[in-house]
DNA sequence: CTGAAAGCGCTTACAG
DNA sequence: CTGAAAGCGCTTACAG
């Protein structure tokens, strides 16, 4: 008999493994026994917890230290970690608290000065443009980052920092006490609104910014490498291209102004022709790269580059969805190289030839400086750029003699 | 001469568009030009607000009042819509509050007994699993349905509540009076920890998970389709197919239980055979597909099936690969139909046949149902399993006669 | 309609 | 080493 058959023989919803148990040996179809053993077991242990009838009341400081019986200050000593304790009564008190699962309610901590440990995360744009795979990794690895350090995260997702109310959403998170210091992914260069909150004394972390008022020390910034584009046009150059076209970015974000920039030094450096129609500004999502390479490469059919530098990895993906809708293969044709080394480019294909950059490292160094800024650490550094490393993958092919 | 070289006679950095106006006429090369006036306007404006020399000083209820001539009674009062308020009196408040950008402070609504407003989310799995694309855009989904509702998101990854500490960290944001109620994805059946802060009365929002024990009206869960798999074997019959493999996920999740069971009961009702050599358990990553469709198409590529029925989109993607990597078409030689509808699959060569569920609609539910119950309204659905439609795109091939 | 007062749960200088 | 007390910023019953 197939064991998976007697998945059938019992009620659609029957079937229910627990997680520990399940992960050992989910090998093959024997876990159905597995799992009718475990719901067993685990049914009676669950049971269990329930009538040990904890009664879960909400405990203060105060029947912490009654219980303990010692006083409020002590017992708050001993959460703090102060020295001044003695080793039993701190022993006395800890046994206290662990027996009662007491956890100091923030609301008093933060009223009586202590810090949120939160740290607010913004994702400015419009949600369309902010709720894409891509840059959702964002929130991940903020997180992840923040949790090394201590800190939890508050995460808003903010359509528009120029909408009034928007703006007051933002404003309000802060000004309420909610968090210790600000994270900004998406926002465009020289934003008021984050000028204010610096003056105010917040403490900011600033992904992809750029604002040109002289530094304070509770504004960070990190930035990608302002001269990928130069290294984008020396490998197509080695390669043995020379009719290199460009597709560019938004440029409110400083980082596709400095590959622009980037872009033309390289070119310029190796005396390369630069024409407007190989020369397309678009956006930073795939639809706008798909859309600026259809109208650019249709329009130059009889004179086509030889290579394309996307501004980054989705306006890459959209270039290749143009190129496939006119029938230029890539790399045959048309090289493509990208900028940012996501993860999507391994499977796409051709494998997407890029400029890495490590979002990761970004996004802990921006995080670190940040937390040791709210620490009073010193001599925190500003401003980072990350460098972006070629990667090579399919995408750019050398041309021949 | 051409626009755009005259970025190069600058300096790298001196370029910056400010944001509001660069977005308007970024046609081409002629924002350059936009650039340098924006610049210039912008400069200007900046240090006109620096000067305008607001003290930012932070000031308390207290304050407000003693500025308004009332008591921090009516200050409260006004700010909270009390309705015994005159309306000269709530005028000549809010005038103050506004000039002096007065946002009371949390801590102390807190403390008097305010909610915080924030909904704790929890993301559970490995980081690396946790990680990835697919799965940060509920990160995505959930922050903009908790904003809807006026409540702001603290979001964290756990990767294993089976830990001590992790799930200690868990608990204590619930403890510490952090967040008003909790939601969980990528939970395990039966986690003792979401039974034990459901029993201490806490409001959670569960994503994919089955609790066996007894409806507790603080406990919402939403769920995908538990007929999704009886719906792809029924559309690859319709096509022809008679030959039907089945790529598992992993059974700690119940939506993988739940397709398992379906697809079964799908074959059995067509008649269809069901062979060990055809079923694999995977896992729900891609590389977990690759792994298993490896596994299974090499062992039996003298008696292929002519379809595969993967148990999410990721892992139908790493079907994609093995099917690449052993010379398999598809759809030529084998169909692949996956589960969850994402956006990438759009883009996939071929794009892939799926069965879509609304990941968007799933959280808008859960949230929307975790805040009734916060507010308390009645009658609030406590589980509630989302339908997946048929989502026909390239990946599935009618055979012929 | 409105103010004085109590209280929420903590921390921390102060006094002993 | 430790407790009594003040104070953090708000809300809300209570009294007028």
């Amino acid at each position: 008999m197939q064991p998976c058959l007697l998945f059938l023989l019992l009620n659609k919803h029957e079937f229910i493994a627990t997680g520990r148990e399940c992960g050992k040996a989910r090998k093959d179809f024997t876990i159905v026994m597995t799992c009718i053993i475990m719901r067993k077991k685990f049914a009676r242990r669950s049971r269990l917890m329930n009538r040990r009838g904890i009664p879960f009341e909400k405990l203060n400081s105060n029947d912490i230290a009654r219980l303990a019986g010692v006083s409020r200050s002590t017992v708050s000593r001993v959460i703090n970690g102060y020295d001044n304790v003695p080793e039993e009564t701190r022993e006395k008190v800890m046994k206290v608290i662990r027996e009662n699962q007491y956890y100091p309610m923030i609301s008093g901590r933060l009223l009586s000065g202590g810090s949120t440990k939160t740290i607010g995360l913004f994702r400015v744009g419009r949600p369309g443009l902010a709720i894409d795979s891509l840059s959702s990794n964002y929130f991940m690895h903020m997180i992840d980052a923040a949790t090394r350090r201590g800190y939890l995260v508050l995460s808003s997702i903010i359509p528009n920092l120029t909408d009034k109310a928007n703006a007051n959403h933002v404003r309000k998170i802060f000004m309420e006490g909610r968090i210790d210091a600000g994270l900004f992914v998406g926002v465009d260069n020289n934003e008021p609104l984050i000028d204010e909150l610096t003056q105010r004394g917040m403490v900011m972390g600033l992904f992809d910014y750029y604002h040109e008022y002289e530094d304070t020390p509770n504004r960070l910034t990190v930035n990608f490498d302002p001269d990928a584009g130069e290294k984008a046009i020396d490998y197509l150059y080695s390669l043995g291209h020379r009719r290199i076209a460009v597709i560019d970015g938004n440029f409110c974000r400083i980082s596709c102004l400095h590959r622009h920039e980037s872009y033309l030094r390289g070119l310029i450096r190796h005396n390369l022709p630069i024409h407007n129609k190989w020369m397309a500004s678009g956006g930073i999502v795939s639809e706008d790269g798909e859309k600026a390479a259809m109208q650019m490469l249709s329009s130059c059919m009889d004179d086509l580059p030889t290579a394309i530098c996307a501004n980054n990895d989705s306006v890459a993906f959209g270039v290749y969805r143009a190129c496939r809708k006119l029938g230029l293969d890539i790399p045959g044709r048309i090289s493509v190289i990208g900028n940012d080394g996501h993860e999507n480019g391994l499977y796409s294909q051709p494998a997407l030839t890029t400029l890495a950059t490590d979002f990761r490292k970004m996004f802990s160094s921006l995080i670190d400086r940040v937390v040791d800024t709210l620490e009073k650490k010193e001599e925190v550094p500003q401003n980072v750029f990350m460098p972006s490393v070629l990667t090579e993958r399919g995408s750019c092919r050398r041309l021949e003699g």
